[in-house]
DNA sequence: GAACGAATAGGCA
DNA sequence: TGCCTATTCGTTC
């Protein structure tokens, strides 16, 4: 049951997203749109998958009545989008995963800035060595992109592997982050 | 119970 | 490299 649902929609340097808070934290997050609109298209379309949870809105919450850790959020992903090597120590909602998708959502968390792991690498560090092709599955379900840094899964060769919302925002994250890392 | 992926490994040209 | 096939596995319908 939720109790308290809030919003966020800000301009990064990539362009606007929308947050979605709930009791237990971030419950989803967009990836910058071209204008609020399509921010707000994009929320509405991840929320549409949240099956478990059919009747709930989303309202706007003004600014002033945020507290202090969606501003904290804010500032963390404005500084990740200016390409600081930002760490979101931030709740996240993942009441709505399964076992499954939680241990490797979590697998997927742990990954550091700038740096990446394959499907089958993520699969062993979630504890199901031989489920690589299912932990695809579990990413593609992730509803808070960049938190949980979904676009440092790639394939074992090298090459990207897929993603839900258009391969070039992976292409993207991955170049914003490898930009300021020193080698 | 069958079909579907954001996969992988091995084989072959 | 590139393409193909068999294998694998959680989720969804």
């Amino acid at each position: 049951m939720i109790q308290h649902i809030h919003t966020q929609i800000f301009e990064t340097a990539n362009g606007w997203v929308v947050s979605v808070w709930f009791d237990k934290g971030l419950a989803a997050l967009t990836l910058p749109q071209e204008s609020p609109g399509e921010a707000i298209y994009a929320i509405e379309r991840k929320l549409s998958s949240w099956k478990d949870r059919n009747a709930f809105f989303v309202p706007d919450v003004p600014a002033e009545e945020l507290d202090e850790l969606l501003l904290h959020f804010q500032k963390l992903l404005l500084d990740y989008y200016n390409r600081l090597p930002v760490v979101f120590n931030i709740p996240v909602d993942l009441s709505w995963c399964t076992p499954f998708q939680f241990h490797v959502l979590n697998a997927i968390q742990a990954i550091p800035y700038g740096s990446t792991l394959s499907y089958r690498q993520v699969s062993i560090a979630a504890g199901y060595p031989k489920a690589a092709r299912a932990v695809g599955n579990a990413a593609g379900s992730n509803l808070t992109p960049v938190v949980i840094p979904c676009h440092r899964v790639i394939m074992h060769n090298g090459k990207l592997g897929g993603f839900s919302d258009k391969i070039d925002f992976k292409k993207m994250l991955l170049d914003l982050e490898s930009s300021n890392v020193r080698l």
